[in-house]
DNA sequence: ATTTCTGCAAAAGGTTTGCAAAGCG
DNA sequence: CGCTTTGCAAACCTTTTGCAGAAAT
């Protein structure tokens, strides 16, 4: 836990309690996204009285507090990372759901450009792309192997 | 409703009705995202009888036939939009959801790179851009200059 | 005639909330 | 001690599903 984490908690007068502070430290630990639930079980483990609606609502108020990022990759569960300040754009596996990040900085001037045409004040961008990790591309190339083998289309 | 939706319904087993054709078609005439909710009003504004379960089955439907997209924007309803070959990103105000289409094509090179690195075989691409838009500025400028009036911060 | 589709109501699944007790400052 | 936070259970809300009747091919 840093310095700054409690700074950021007593300044809005919030507490600084086991379960806030070990979720806070399971999405740094952690590379990647975790979703609640993910987090829950993380959790359980260091605190296993922990509730997962203390989960829920310490993700929402980390996330207030933009200490994380929640992102929506699919249309059941939210994810959450860590902030950074480096663009962190995704790249999302369609089958599986597997989210490997990239750094890539779309041009500045053209970012610029879409704010005063649109008159929005932009605070960030992502770049998403979507499509099929190494792993679910050879198991796919498994399956039409064994399929064309059994007359399957 | 053109020939071309025919063909890919039938070539797919699939029968063409009237709640069908009817979602399709909103979902095309209306400019902008739409989630089910607002489809299911839509509809049944032109076809009372129309079930939400109804519309959930053809927005999955015509999903998986290629011709609408789904998005997360935020975390709780799902937006649709008619698929379109050019690029279509969004922006997406943090305060009140809108989203506004931009177009923008990141370099082509860059994202060969990137499949190249991860394995991933890129499907398609999409740059999201989120802010405040226009209109929640200015209600943001009113409210701080009514708070500041009454010495709320 | 056969198969898909619809409407209804009920279920599912992730997330939120009310409340009394516990914990932080 | 006062106010925030927690755990539990119940509520919520969007989306999905089972089923019997209706509609499409």
């Amino acid at each position: 836990m840093m310095k700054d984490d409690l700074n950021n908690l007593s300044a809005s007068g919030l507490r600084v309690t086991n379960q806030r502070m070990l979720i806070l430290d399971i999405i740094r630990r952690k590379k990647g996204h975790l979703d609640a639930e993910e987090v829950y079980r993380l959790a359980k483990r260091r605190y296993p009285r922990i509730s997962l609606s203390t989960v829920y609502r310490n993700l929402r108020v980390l996330k207030e507090l933009g200490l994380i990022d929640e992102h929506h990759f699919d249309d059941t569960h939210h994810h959450y990372e860590v902030k950074s300040d480096i663009a962190h754009n995704h790249l999302v596996c369609t089958v599986c759901g597997k989210i490997v990040e990239f750094e890539y900085q779309p041009d500045q001037q053209v970012l610029a450009e879409i704010g005063n045409r649109t008159g929005f004040q932009i605070t960030d961008s992502e770049v998403r792309i979507r499509g099929i990790c190494p792993n679910c591309q050879s198991q796919q190339s498994l399956l039409q192997t064994k399929n064309s083998k059994q007359g399957i289309q």
